[in-house]
DNA sequence: TTAGTGACTGCAT
DNA sequence: CATGCAGCCACTA
């Protein structure tokens, strides 16, 4: 019993969790939902990740949702029409660059859990 | 409780 | 690079 209520308990930690940490990525740099997923937890629940950025990102206006995206570096267009649009408006209003293709460079941007991090409870 | 779903990912082609 | 595919996982109806 009390292990079913402990893992209902790790799943709402995980959704919480992910979005504490979509939280923490400052501006100008960007995660990934793999990336988001390992952190929360649950390192392959990138898919599951992207469900949470998908479902309920009207609901989290707080949240920098447009700073999540996918491995290889680009804007996911999957879903909404118009979400990518401004997703990339809002990244390159804040600097991020795109290349033709639609990549940014990932390696030079991309968000990693410094000090604070580890500080914060 | 079960089955379906998708803003993912790494690897092969 | 661009596609395709199977594996993975939390969310939902």
């Amino acid at each position: 019993m009390s292990d079913t209520i402990d893992i209902m308990t790790e799943l709402e930690e995980f959704q919480d969790r992910v979005y504490w940490l979509v939280e923490q990525v400052p501006e100008g740099q960007v995660a990934t939902y793999g990336q988001i997923a390992t952190y929360a937890g649950s390192a392959r629940a990138a898919r599951a990740v992207g469900n949470l950025m998908r479902t309920s990102w009207t609901k989290h206006g707080e949240i920098p949702w447009w700073r999540i995206i996918n491995a290889a570096g680009k804007i996911s267009l999957k879903g909404d029409l118009h979400r990518p649009t401004l997703q990339k408006e809002l990244l390159e209003a804040e600097g991020v660059q795109f290349s033709a293709a639609g990549r940014c460079k990932l390696e030079e941007i991309r968000w990693s859990p410094d000090s604070d991090f580890w500080i914060i409870e």
